[in-house]
DNA sequence: CCCTACCTACCTACCAACAGGTAGGTAGGT
DNA sequence: ACCTACCTACCTGTTGGTAGGTAGGTAGGG
């Protein structure tokens, strides 16, 4: 049942906001009432930190795997983007949370988002100007490239519902996602290949 | 006095959305109390209408303008990139307000984001498909392309506060707000321009 | 085998705080 | 006499949270 909440609380956090969902909203979302939604987690912030910590502990498992990938150069930076788009397009509601959380600045909970994202930030920021020096990556300024590759992941999937409007059909199912995919693999591989080559 | 509650109404409203700002907090922030506010608008929903429709009908102005500027092929799209830039540099507000529509799908009020948006992008594909005809883009998917420019654009600035956390500083601030344009310029020139040319 | 004690998961009923909105009044300007 | 811009006081609905109770399962002791 914990569970239950758990993912029904995700789910209308990230469509409606912490401000926009109602205890009784997700209690009734699983078939109880609110008091006793309360008595499986002490308060509303309590709820909503939970959620977003599993958010982040899911994220952060994937990422570390993703960053632990083989390879070098835009071998390697493919395998991470893919990794990225994967986790993005499986789990919207996430992405719609982390971008309600990154609008107000993260300054709902005593949560710290920049705290955990800066590392992972500056390890890749250093990676891709190793890439630089050696001859492998052209001459491209790491903080914005990574910048782009968050707005373009992040955006895409965020305003899903928005972007359906515009493609007269669901952004989100497999053609278009796969349509996309390939367009953000062919931007960045433009972007930081030097020679014109294939992307593969 | 109307124009200075919309303004303060703009600001809460992408600061902390429809939700999470309340009447008190607006009209505590132009020094009234709240039945004096809403002798100037009949109902939040309504002052809220009107916050989105100003912050329309100004990126709408705004928009022609730009689409009316002269040239073809990559010059005519970096002015109106520029343009874009601009604009959504210059109102982080409004940015912040279009994000957490676009979130929601746009099912707030009666508001129709994609009928107001779709007419411009799909004038916009058209206009990419015939460079391409005409040879002066690369073969590249046009809506593709328009949706990373709406994702890179906006996001950078929806997001600054979170951004300021990696940048170590102001996202804002001229000097990266420049390195940021600059960085995007290069980045859609590379994916548009079929030659290895110099941004200019 | 049964009684008691306890636990979990849920409930109804309530509370104070706050929301949006209305009624009615006042001060000052035209 | 009227209008604009503001106020205080009040209304109703909803919010997060608490109090207190109940049904059902389980463990332990006589």
């Amino acid at each position: 049942m914990r569970e239950q909440i758990l993912a029904e609380a995700t789910e209308l956090f990230a469509q409606f906001g912490y401000e926009g969902t109602s205890l009784n909203d997700i209690a009734a979302g699983v078939g109880i009432k609110r008091p006793s939604l309360l008595h499986h987690f002490p308060s509303k912030d309590d709820l909503y930190g939970e959620v977003f910590e599993q958010i982040l502990s899911q994220w952060l498992e994937r990422v570390e795997h993703a960053m632990s990938l083989p390879g070098v150069g835009w071998e390697r930076f493919r395998l991470v983007l893919s990794a990225g788009f994967d986790l993005f397009s499986d789990y919207p509601s996430y992405v719609k949370l982390m971008r309600r959380e990154a609008l107000e600045g993260g300054a709902r909970l005593g949560i710290d988002l920049t705290g955990v994202v800066a590392p992972l930030f500056d390890a890749a920021v250093g990676w891709i100007e190793e890439e630089v020096r050696a001859g492998r990556f052209r001459e491209v300024d790491a903080r914005q490239v990574l910048i782009t590759a968050y707005a373009t992941l992040l955006g895409y999937v965020s305003d899903a519902t928005f972007i359906d409007g515009l493609l007269a059909g669901s952004a989100l199912a497999p053609a278009p996602l796969e349509e996309r995919r390939l367009h953000v693999i062919d931007l960045f591989h433009r972007m930081l290949v030097p020679s014109g080559g294939v992307v593969h």
